[in-house]
DNA sequence: TAGGACATCTTTCCATTGTCAAGTTTGCTT
DNA sequence: AAGCAAACTTGACAATGGAAAGATGTCCTA
């Protein structure tokens, strides 16, 4: 009726307010973020999102189905963050391919110690639909990222060579258990210590498996 | 007193009945292993345990305070199954250091596979107390016996030398990150496979750790 | 410019859940 | 035998996710 706008918006940034809201979808996500990273992923609540967000506990089903389907398009971005984390090492790295993995691999520990309920999220739940187009294809690019990577080291492509393949998977397999014990709190060893020098100690275990086998 | 048992029981296998329903506790402990197995931990509900274990929903209460209390209970358990998976490798295995982290290695990966809601339970849920002593020392023995293996290897005790704390942190790390890959579906080169390919491909990528750097 | 058609969001309602408080049964102790 | 404490049940309550139906705003077309 009157173009009054509606004070229940809480943290929008620049919204194109295209409708009621204002670009709800994206902050019913950055809601979602910020619910996930203080209650964790078992006891996030979707009421507790739309709160955040200053609308009715059921408008996030016109947007994603069910709370599954919300935590699925978070999961997605989070895929994204995770990548562009991993990227911002690497472009302060020097250019060698062993160099580049552990600039990676610092990044994916890093981004897991920053986001632990959304490192959960992707990949220790049943909550996001992998069979979502968007989900796989965000996840998958950063395998595809490793895989280059490896290709590069080892000068084989892992999909046609089985050596290089199995370089792929100890890379990750070894770069995901830091990560993912470091933000249980296991590991104590390395997880007590400050920023430096727990990247150091990554650095050195991950140069113990590179520069093993780099066959 | 007596030795009736009591009709009211439903699928107890051998109940001593020392009171009223016979061991409920760890009947319990079964019905939340069955139904974390079932639902996961996400859609763990600790009434279906109740309906399980054929008692009211307020049973378990009594035993356990809590939801999370019988899932600190349930995880102390886990570790102690988890440690003789390990152990069961390990005794088919030859008794060189090396051959004896393999082994462990292929069982801490196996009972992940295994009992794959149980294995998040332990390493990615906030929901088990781990300053719960009983909880906190099950998990702590596996970590030892790692301790000990690197030490038969390098030859250094871990906590008094840096290096060797470090091919624990790296063995543990590599272990754990195949698991919890593999268990969430990922790594699909390796998780494709059947299980006597995938046992090979574990040991591969762990002698690819453990040649490089045993100092 | 009027009138749908439709996407967006709210309100109301319901089944399920975990937890608490009180009551009931049972075995043990003295 | 009496009482006591442990073990378990019953009933209630607030919080939650989801379904259904209503309300509101926007756009498209005639």
């Amino acid at each position: 009726m009157n173009d009054v706008i509606k004070p229940g918006s809480t943290t929008q940034t620049a919204p194109r307010a295209p409708y009621h809201h204002g670009d709800l979808r994206s902050a019913l996500l950055d809601a979602s973020e910020a619910e996930l990273a203080e209650k964790g992923i078992e006891r996030f609540s979707l009421r507790g999102v739309a709160k955040r967000a200053g609308v009715s506990h059921a408008a996030p089903a016109h947007h994603f189905g069910d709370s599954n389907g919300l935590l699925s398009a978070l999961a997605a971005r989070g895929f994204h963050m995770f990548l562009e984390r991993q990227q911002d090492f690497k472009r302060q790295a020097s250019a060698s391919p062993d160099e580049q993995i552990k600039a990676a691999t610092l990044g994916y520990v890093n981004f897991a110690l920053e986001n632990p309920a959304l490192f959960r999220l992707m990949f220790s739940s049943d909550r996001p639909d992998f069979r979502s187009e968007e989900l796989d294809g965000a996840a998958t690019a950063g395998f595809m990222a490793l895989v280059a990577d490896i290709e590069r080291l080892t000068g084989s492509n892992p999909f046609e060579n089985q050596e290089a393949m199995l370089q792929v998977s100890a890379t990750w397999a070894l770069a995901h258990g830091m990560a993912d014990l470091l933000c249980s709190g296991r590991l104590k060893s390395v997880g007590q210590l400050e920023a430096d020098g727990r990247n150091a100690q990554i650095t050195a275990i991950m140069a113990r498996l590179l520069d093993s086998g780099d066959d």
